[in-house]
DNA sequence: ATAGGGTTAG
């Protein structure tokens, strides 16, 4: 039987129906009816417990001897939902309730959407919603569900809206997925008044809401999150994971380190999970702390949580910014080839690109799309980048034409920015210029970011003035933009246009970001500013960075004044050469370490020409293998070269 | 009936 064919109810019954709804928006008791007859299940109940799929066949049969109820079908259609698989019996059966008239039953017509919105017939489910005379919030939330695993934020949205304009209101079933949508959106405004809803309503302290409106709070609200998980009266491991996941994912990578520690630590009843490592690997990766990493790789391979594809995909993230991409790979070939879907290529063919491996991104990409997954919008950024900074600039063009045709995905503004970055860094600025004139969608501030960057490399005032005016606009706040272009007019010895850019900066009051470098030893993240002097070893450090210059040079360094102008930051510019972060980190690092460990550091910022000449020599007199991440990508420096090949 | 998870340029 079709939907359409059913027949609207007559009036004395759609009042019945109503009286029915409003009785059973609150907790049904168990034997009470609302029929004037009693429930056919008092009087021989077809299913005395919960039914079982195998009794499905004979109970379906045996229904039509019991008068018509909605109690009868209740417990079927909550099966079948749990069920997956099962929509075609449960059409059938939809059908036969309506062929019963019970279709207009509040909490069955509930239950039926329920089975169709968790089998993702959307539409269905929403005729239903249409259909009932008087909808409940059981209803609404069984739609919402539905819309947010398988339809839009949008949608979800709107539903939500409308069951505000019934009266009808939200619970603990409906908030966790508003809030996950009001993320996903990105909306603000949203986000805080279904917020302000769940804290009138007071269920933030709910177990479910609690850990959504944790989780789903923005970077800088993370106090907020902070009282509200303090303020729990009770916490399992989603609590736990959910506050650890919010600092990972907002950039407070110590944050989230310190909250595993005390979960495990604490004496809590509560232990970690799968979930709980796959939201805790991507703080080590933050913060490149791999020794970190692995003691959380051992953890997980302890507890048997390192065979979850979910989590392994992490470890390949977290070993390949940690610096050690032979273990990123190693984790990848572990990971189950059913279950290599297209993130896990994505971490891969990312790991080879931040490592300046493109042959090798290239290769992954190939053998993703020959073992059958389809890549996405991140595939191709990763994959263009790789081009990008390997030089595979015919290649990496190929790959971008080919994408929307061949791989149906359409062209976002990180990968005009990846190949504006591969034409501009081979020199071809032109072209690159042409193709930002030539987009059809509007070019983000990345786009005239990496043209602005390449402009700097190749000296062209031009073009870079052209750029730089154009972030001006778009991120106004950025200081990087500002002191590159202001570095370019000191090139070429325009100095009244370089105060001029001071003065603005100043006038607006934007202050630069500052150098920062970091290196782990023995588990420990020592970091360093330019010129910083406040680490309990400064006194060491220094004696041998003055030491350093001379010691290069017998092995044939010159310094790369150049860069105390063309530096990408002005304040590193100011600084001693010889102080710059990262060498104060590979100082302490020689320092503290034994002979031949390898040292691997990581910088905020781009690293300087003249620590990039300075570190291959470096680790040339000291054979030592010296592992840089730059905001860019990865410098392996050994015997007096690096894996950049200076294509940087 | 519900919550927490992995991949993204410069």
């Amino acid at each position: 039987m079709k939907f359409r064919k059913t027949k609207a109810p007559s009036l004395a019954n759609q009042n019945r129906i109503y009286a029915a709804s409003r009785h059973r928006s609150s907790p049904r008791p168990p034997t009470t009816s609302l029929h004037p007859s009693p429930s056919p299940l008092l009087l021989s109940n077809p299913y005395p417990s919960k039914p079982k799929l195998q009794d499905l066949p004979t109970l379906l049969k045996s229904l039509h001897q019991f008068p018509p109820h909605p109690d009868l079908y209740i417990p079927i259609f909550q099966l079948l939902t749990r069920t997956p698989g099962s929509l075609r019996l449960g059409r059938q059966l939809h059908a036969h309730v309506t062929l019963r008239g019970l279709q207009y039953d509040a909490v069955l017509a509930a239950r039926i959407a329920a089975m169709y919105s968790s089998s993702g017939d959307l539409r269905v489910a929403s005729l239903l919603l249409r259909h009932t005379p008087h909808p409940s919030s059981l209803l609404f939330n069984a739609l919402i569900r539905g819309h947010s695993l398988y339809g839009t934020p949008e949608g979800t949205l709107k539903l939500f809206d409308e069951m505000l304009y019934l009266g009808l209101l939200p619970d603990h079933f409906t908030f966790p997925f508003v809030l996950k949508c009001c993320a996903d959106i990105g909306s603000v405004p949203f986000g805080q008044s279904v917020h302000s809803q769940c804290l009138r309503r007071g269920l933030e302290k709910d177990l479910y809401v609690g850990s959504s409106l944790i989780r789903y709070m923005k970077v800088g609200n993370f106090k907020a999150a902070e009282e509200l998980f303090a303020a729990l009266p009770s916490r399992n491991i989603v609590s736990w994971t959910a506050m650890i996941s919010g600092y990972s994912q907002n950039g407070l990578a110590d944050r989230a380190l310190a909250l595993f520690e005390e979960m495990r630590q604490g004496g809590n009843d509560v232990k970690p999970n799968w979930v709980t490592i796959a939201s805790v690997l991507p703080a080590c990766s933050h913060s490149a702390a791999l020794k970190r990493g692995e003691q959380i790789h051992r953890y997980a391979g302890a507890m048997g949580f390192d065979s979850h594809p979910v989590v392994q995909i992490a470890l390949v993230a977290m070993y390949a910014k940690c610096g050690s991409l032979v273990k990123a790979r190693h984790c990848f070939d572990r990971i189950n080839k059913k279950e290599r879907d297209v993130i896990a290529w994505n971490a891969l063919i990312t790991a080879y690109a931040s490592h300046g491996r493109g042959v090798e991104a290239v290769s992954a990409f190939e053998d993703m799309v020959t073992s059958g997954v389809r890549p996405n919008e991140i595939t191709f950024t990763a994959l263009l980048s790789g081009c990008s900074h390997s030089g595979l600039v015919d290649q990496g063009l190929r790959y971008f034409n080919c994408m929307r045709m061949v791989h149906s995905v359409e062209l976002r503004s990180e990968h005009y920015a990846c190949v504006v970055d591969l034409l501009g860094r081979a020199g071809r600025l032109g072209e690159a210029k042409e193709m930002i004139d030539q987009m059809e969608i509007d070019a983000g501030p990345s786009v005239w970011g990496a043209l602005l960057s390449s402009c700097r490399i190749h000296h062209n005032l031009e073009i870079g003035e052209i750029a730089a005016k154009k972030l001006f606009v778009l991120e106004p706040e950025n200081s990087g933009n500002h002191v590159l272009l202001s570095n370019m007019y000191a090139e070429f010895g325009r100095w009244e246009e370089v105060k001029k850019i001071r003065a603005l900066l100043k006038d607006r009051g934007i202050r630069k970001s500052l150098s920062c470098s970091w290196i782990e030893i023995n588990g420990k993240v020592n970091a360093f500013l330019c010129g910083d002097k406040s680490h309990p070893q400064a006194a060491g450090i220094y004696i041998f960075l003055e030491d350093l210059p001379k010691k290069i040079k017998a092995a044939g360094y010159v310094p790369d004044t150049n860069f105390v102008l063309h530096d990408v930051s002005e304040e590193e510019k100011e600084c001693n050469l010889t102080m710059h972060s990262e060498k104060l980190a590979i100082a302490f690092g020689l320092l503290s370490t034994s002979p031949g460990a390898v040292l691997r550091v990581t910088k905020n910022l781009r690293m300087c020409g003249d620590c990039h000449l300075a570190i291959k020599f470096i680790s040339k007199i000291y054979d030592r293998e010296i592992i840089v991440r730059d905001v860019n990508r990865f410098h392996h420096f050994r015997d007096g070269l690096c894996s950049c090949g200076d294509y940087w």
